[in-house]
DNA sequence: CATAAACCTTCCAGTGACTGGAAGGTCAAC
DNA sequence: GTTGACCTTCCAGTCACTGGAAGGTTTATG
């Protein structure tokens, strides 16, 4: 049975979070000792692992509960645990192409800036509101 | 002059948001009425739409403020925004990177995984510790 | 002029997923 | 036996809002 930190080390996450995972009860240890420190065995290392890779592919807490629950249940199928899957791949997909849009016009931007010491700036200017133009050169 | 909705409404913000904005300094309301409605003008929806445009870059508040800061200031040079938007490029293709990589992943094992009635599942063992599989290999 | 609705105000609480710190108990080594 | 590392709980804070309650104001209509 291992600690609280001898735990954190071997699945590579802050033991605060462990203790946080144990309050809400996503993963618990199995055992306390005489003194009421939390003890990890193998089992739930495993889980908490688990819990780290699934929240690195930015699973929310709820949905990790529900994989968790999958995961503990000897009883799923398969396609379950794929409609989930498939249903978070869609999500990162969206994510994904929004990052890449704004990824190339930051780009555009800063290839469009001199980066000198003048004072007009094409990225600046890009954040204005649209007609603002016209209230500086309609007025 | 604009009220809070009426600005909101304008820069694609929600009115809370504005509020919020006020409160931190960010972006405040040059004026208020007699009875203390907040007071809107053209610049300062300009900052407000800037700041929306801003934040969708992903930057946090403070990087924001400190854009802002440049915006107001007619003395920046393009240099200094040139270098904190490069930051964030960096960032953001980090982030990306990182982005691609789960969803790959992610992707090979919806691939792997059957999907029927089954009750093993490789997007399931995958989320497992290394080193776990001994556990059940080797004792 | 009364009243209803649609606004506006402030303040307080909650979100998600932790993170930090204080106050105090426990354990191993020297 | 005392230092120092570790453990406990509890409370507060983070970020960027978001929601709601309680109450004041403005506008439109009867």
């Amino acid at each position: 049975m291992l600690t609280i930190n001898q735990a954190a080390r071997r699945v590579g996450l802050p033991n605060k979070t462990l203790r946080y995972y144990d309050e809400i009860g996503l993963v618990s240890p199995p055992a306390r000792s005489a003194s009421g420190y939390r003890l990890y065995d193998e089992a739930s290392c495993r889980k908490l692992a688990f819990v780290r890779r699934v929240r690195q592919f930015d699973f929310g807490i709820e949905e990790t509960r529900a994989l968790l629950d999958l995961y503990d249940n000897p009883r799923r199928t398969s396609a379950e645990v794929k409609r989930i899957a498939n249903e978070k791949l869609a999500l990162l997909d969206t994510k994904l192409e929004q990052l890449q849009c704004l990824r190339s016009e930051l780009a555009l931007l800063i290839d469009a800036c001199s980066g000198d010491r003048r004072h007009d700036c094409p990225i600046l200017d890009h954040f204005d509101l649209p007609g603002s133009a016209a209230a500086h050169d309609d007025r």
